[in-house]
RNA sequence: GCCGGUGUGGCGGAAUAGGCAGACGCACAGGACUUAAAAUCCUGCGAUCCAUAAAAUCGUACCGGUUCGACCCCGGUCACCGGCACCA
């Protein structure tokens, strides 16, 4: 018989859609499971050969944990909002949301087609006003917790299209589309607090089963140092200049300070800067640099002294003087610095460009050749603190600068606020109002959702505002406080903003009062296993792990953390081992993919590919390699017989593999536990024959992985029910171990003989039967025995002289 | 520059509480079936030595160390991939 897989898949799907197989219910006797992978944007060239990657490696997990007896939630929705449905909008003139329906419904029928156990019943799409409404409610209230506030900030502004764009709309300096100057424009922004959660997002990663690689990358880019504030005071003024410091051991050594080129202090005393025209073009000559080519020129320092200012070591009391220079950040710290070139590699490198004196003030570099930042040494030429280590004069330095209140200790994070503004039109609307008396108000709860009006163009406006703007009939509104003149907010919502939470809109999707009810978040509870790309385990992480974090604080959530465990699998590459674009011509299309070879093959194929976590490239052959393996799997329908149970010669076998697969599954690897079922069919068609109950159990084994073939075999062989309603294979550990086992010899640590034992022997008797073999003997005759080692089962290794 | 990751046959990759390196698959070669081809099945497949086989020797990026024994642990070097860019 011919394994005809497109009739079976098609088959297959529809069973599965009419029985609402994977639905998973809210209530239920069975432990439950929450398995979660990111939901994709419905981008217009419809699914990549990178998608089904990590869906197919949690659907195998979802099918498992079915079988073994849990309720499993594996649902999937759309993460609908975004720039390109609206620039393709734009472009030819349609309105993103039918966009956006035709692409989710194109996605839908791919996803379908590759037999996912997703519960369809509960699909999210951002882009839903019934969903955004509660996007809008959680901006609320972060807004009424005061954790939203307005800011200026730049943005980039192309000046061609006229339009703000995002950090990846700009390469080399210019713009994506157009190749025009890209300029920073400062707007007037939401922003979220993100930073008053810094210290509890590095904390609570403790208790969380990340790869440790995530782990690592949020705790850098929270990026916490500690260290100290202190205040220097400017030469003959009641006026200090603060800085922070992770050094303050360092401070006898601090010869000069710099302030960034937008440190308030220079207006505050231009009229006594004697080069004051100087400092000003350098100031604007900073400004006008992009950040990229700051950081272009990252290598060379430039500044220019504050003639005229000078400020005072607190410690020491000597008079140093003050630059401006970009190398100084406002945006970190206090703006400002204390320069110790001898042992900081920048203020190094300034001071010999700029001549200023370097002391060196902890012992153990060479400070002629480089600067000395290691804190493993002795403080010299520091008065009191001279001898101590650096460690321990950090402390002393803190407590004597304590004491004087001239500073105090001070932890700062690189983790900046979120930029929430976008001038867009196609994201969820900020839903406040500004009133003139009032200032910002948000509008009443029961006003949500604010819906997006229908726009005749959704072209940002010339200055850089969302094309909302535009609409005054939209925009005019009144305040909810006190009835007067107000106007509604233009601005979106970035893309991040509903993918913060879609995982808890999954557990109650349907909810017209709540964002999902108390039930379902607490039956839910944590998801239990999230998978993504490593693309997103800094920003989309942590933006979601603040909202979750925020939502515990008000009550919503019961739970401090949203994902008990986050994996990440790798990217697929082109046959070239590059990666797959137009461009170079080297996409796959799944589409095509499943027409001529199968879902269950593409599925096989993907997760067999590799190290689940690596990235691989694409090949072709090894995909028909997957496909001859289920042809084979198949034809095994033909060689089994009647006989109930496991074959004795195949008894050890079958339990190792349902061991095998078992354990490989839940910890990512999926090629060999692929591998070991090859083995087994290896195994059955080297005998010729199979038992129906090794067919059974070998059909519920590949199950999860090939869901289609496995249940038309099932179904052919006359199993009772579905396959997809059985229960998980068990395996006895006492039956794994075959009775005569055979084991390697070394003499010196080489291999040079194997022998047969059988696995009850005792040690004794296994060196006794070593010493009996003949090309041993050969290995012994005329040595000494130095040593004997022998692990039991494994190896024996004899030394000899 | 910093952080993270990875280096194993012709290729994708197995094997780490330190215990038979190369599972499984691909490619390739030979054979069977066939009028023939495809498909399928069988056999071989790290390198050197060799008529062949056995045996032996060498082999997990490179150099060195620890150990009875190292792909695995330690010290150093190199290469590639990803992320971040002056974070005081």
């Amino acid at each position: 018989m011919r394994y005809d897989y497109s009739k079976i898949e098609k088959k297959w799907q529809a069973v599965w859609d009419e029985n609402n197989t994977f639905h998973a219910p809210n209530t239920s006797d069975k432990p439950k499971f929450y398995a979660l992978v990111e939901f994709p944007y419905p981008s217009g060239q419809g699914l990549h050969v990178g998608h089904p990657r990590p869906y197919t490696a949690l659907d195998i997990v979802s099918r498992k944990k079915r079988l073994e007896g849990y309720n499993v939630l594996f649902p999937m929705g759309w993460d609908a909002f975004g720039l390109p449905t609206e620039n393709y909008a734009i472009k030819n003139g349609i309105h993103p949301k039918k966009v956006t329906t035709d692409n989710i419904a194109h996605f839908k029928s791919q996803l379908k087609a590759l037999g996912y156990s997703f519960d369809w019943s509960r699909e999210v799409d951002t882009t839903d006003p019934k969903y955004y409404k509660w996007t809008q409610w959680i901006f609320l209230q972060l807004f009424k917790k005061g954790l939203a506030y307005k800011k200026e900030f730049p943005i980039n502004f192309c000046t061609v299209c006229k339009v703000g764009l995002a950090n990846e709309e700009v390469v080399n300096g210019v713009c994506e589309r157009c190749g025009g100057e890209v300029v920073r424009k400062v707007k007037n922004q939401w922003m979220l607090k993100i930073t008053e959660y810094a210290q509890r997002l590095i904390d609570d990663l403790d208790g969380l089963d990340y790869i440790e690689r995530v782990k690592t990358s949020q705790i850098n880019w929270i990026g916490r140092s500690d260290g100290a504030q202190v205040d220097f005071s400017i030469e003959g003024k009641d006026d200090v200049l603060t800085v922070f410091t992770t050094r303050p051991d360092t401070i006898f050594g601090c010869t000069y300070m710099v302030i960034s080129p937008e440190h308030p202090l220079i207006d505050k005393y231009s009229s006594e800067i004697t080069n004051i025209d100087a400092v000003l073009a350098y100031r604007e000559e900073a400004a006008k640099k992009s950040d990229f080519e700051r950081s272009e020129i990252a290598k060379d320092k430039t500044g220019v002294k504050l003639e005229g200012i000078n400020a005072v070591n607190p410690i020491s009391g000597e008079v140093i003087p003050v630059f401006i220079s970009d190398y100084v950040l406002m945006t970190y710290g206090t703006g400002a610095i204390m320069a110790v070139p001898a042992h900081d590699e920048r203020d190094y490198e300034f001071a010999k460009k700029f001549g200023l004196p370097i002391i060196e003030v902890i012992s153990g570099g060479n400070i002629e050749e480089g600067a000395f930042t290691s804190k493993d040494g002795v403080c010299i030429n520091s008065g009191f603190i001279n001898g101590l280590k650096s460690t321990e004069a950090i402390d002393k330095m803190i407590e004597v600068m304590e004491e004087k209140k001239i500073g105090h200790r001070q932890v700062n994070y690189k983790l900046r606020d979120w930029v929430f503004s976008r001038q867009r039109y196609w994201g969820e609307p900020i839903p406040l109002v500004h009133c003139d008396k009032c200032g910002w108000v948000a509008i009443p709860e029961s006003e949500l959702p604010l819906e997006l009006p229908e726009v005749e163009n959704y072209q940002p406006t010339d200055n850089g505002e969302s094309p909302l703007a535009n609409m005054p009939e939209w925009y005019e509104t009144t305040c909810p406080e006190c009835g007067g003149h107000a106007v509604r907010e233009t601005d979106t919502m970035p893309q991040w903003a509903g993918s913060s939470w879609y995982y808890l809109r999954y557990m109650d999707p349907h909810n017209d009062e709540a964002l999902a009810s108390r039930e379902a978040l607490e039956y839910w509870d944590q998801v239990d296993w999230y998978n993504g790309g490593m693309e997103h385990t800094t920003l989309h992480l942590l933006y979601s792990r603040f909202w979750h974090k925020f939502l515990y604080d008000i009550g919503v959530v019961p739970t401090k953390e949203p994902y008990a465990k986050r994996t990440s699998h790798g990217m697929i590459l082109g046959s070239d081992g590059t990666k797959m674009s137009k461009s170079r011509g080297n996409v796959i299309n799944p589409d095509e993919v499943v027409a001529n070879f199968g879902a269950d093959t593409l599925r096989t194929y993907e997760m067999f590919i590799g190290d689940f976590e690596k990235t691989a490239p694409w090949s072709e052959n090894s995909l028909r390699g997957c496909k001859r393996f289920l042809d084979r799997v198949f034809n095994l329908y033909e060689i089994v017989n009647d006989a109930g149970g496991y074959s004795k010669d195949l008894e050890v076998t079958m339990h190792q593999t349902i061991k095998k697969v078992t354990q490989d599954i839940d910890g990512l690897k999926f090629n060999t536990a692929i591998a070991a079922l090859m083995s087994l069919l290896n195994a059955f068609t080297d005998k010729g024959s199979v038992t129906k109950d090794e067919f059974r159990t070998f059909l519920i084994l590949l199950n999860p992985i090939a869901p289609h073939i496995t249940e038309e075999l099932w179904e052919m062989k006359g199993f009772d029910g579905m396959i997809s309603g059985v229960q998980w294979p068990k395996y006895d550990e006492s039956k794994m171990v075959e009775a005569v086992i055979e084991i390697p010899v070394q003499i010196n640590g080489k291999l040079r003989a194997k022998v047969n034992v059988s696995k009850d022997a005792d040690n004794a008797a296994v060196m006794e039967a070593v010493k009996e073999d003949e090309t041993v003997k050969g290995y012994l005759n005329g040595k000494t025995i130095v040593k004997e080692i022998y692990v039991p089962g494994k190896i024996c290794n004899i030394v000899v002289k």
